[in-house]
DNA sequence: TATTGTTATACTCTATAACTATA
DNA sequence: TATAGTTATAGAGTATAACAATA
């Protein structure tokens, strides 16, 4: 059966009460059309948003460890080792015996990792700027910046 | 073991590539923050995002039915089921039969629900305000006009 | 003792599909 | 036939806790 259709963030006839009133829920709303067109974006890739996050951090930080990983991503190092596996079933991932430290192991992308991972970003890219190419070039960094205070992060 | 601390949105030494350029992924880190507060601003009862707008739309929208309240929530019927399911085993929400059509239930919260519900909102109040206080009325006006234009939505 | 990675287990949120009882 | 709700099943993504190997 088809059950579900692209989320409406507001249907007629229904009083939505004090959500309309919290920045939390307007974030919330926000977040799931990104995550809606994220997914349909890169589905040639099976890539969902922690999978991009992962292979674009271990790209720019090669030799990375599976519990800095975590950190970085702010998940449990149990979730970074299911991402890690996921990442290696897709084949975009490796993981590299270190020699000084037995227990760890240096993530690195692979050959096609790196390969599609140009791709991958090209896509990103364009989803980026067509869910946000409503705003001028003004308030897409205002609008960042902003964000990122409310993420309690060090605007750059 | 003590393995997730608080969300960390920028590591010392670790490059973030592109992950910077993107407005998807400055409101995905936005959304991991509010997300924190919001579970522990709510804990002491059980209440989660989607279990508060779901208890906020019911009781602005009485004798709405389960089909109704997934549209709304862009969610699967079957994910209604389970959602209403939780908030009747908090004591929170109950099926009332509908005598004009005897497969559908109108859904209302109970003499608790109503009466917590008061106390919900007022913690969800606090966690938003606490949350956005470091911009003014204006800055937050705007914000939340944008970020519903981003989830393709009419702003009000 | 502490750390790195893994496994076991569980919970939330979501989906699709088949089923039932009614309409 | 179509609709309202349910159930069965599955898959992300997350967590805590215990474990083995190594430091």
């Amino acid at each position: 059966m088809q059950d579900t259709e692209p989320f409406v963030p507001r249907v007629p006839g229904i009083d939505y009460g004090v959500l309309d009133t919290f920045l939390g829920y307007a974030v919330r709303r926000a977040q799931i059309r990104l995550y809606e067109d994220f997914i349909a974006s890169l589905a040639p890739w099976g890539i969902t948003p922690p999978r991009f996050t992962a292979m674009v951090i271990v790209s720019r930080n090669p030799g990375l460890k599976l519990i800095q990983l975590a950190k970085v991503m702010g998940i449990a190092r149990s979730g970074a080792v299911i991402l890690v596996d996921a990442l290696e079933d897709l084949g975009y991932m490796q993981r590299h015996p270190v020699p000084e430290d037995r227990r760890a192991f240096n993530l690195a992308l692979t050959e096609k990792g790196r390969t599609d991972l140009v791709n991958i970003i090209q896509a990103v890219q364009e989803h980026d700027q067509r869910m946000s190419r409503m705003f001028s070039t003004e308030e897409q960094a205002r609008l960042r910046r902003q964000l990122i205070q409310l993420a309690g992060g060090t605007p750059e």
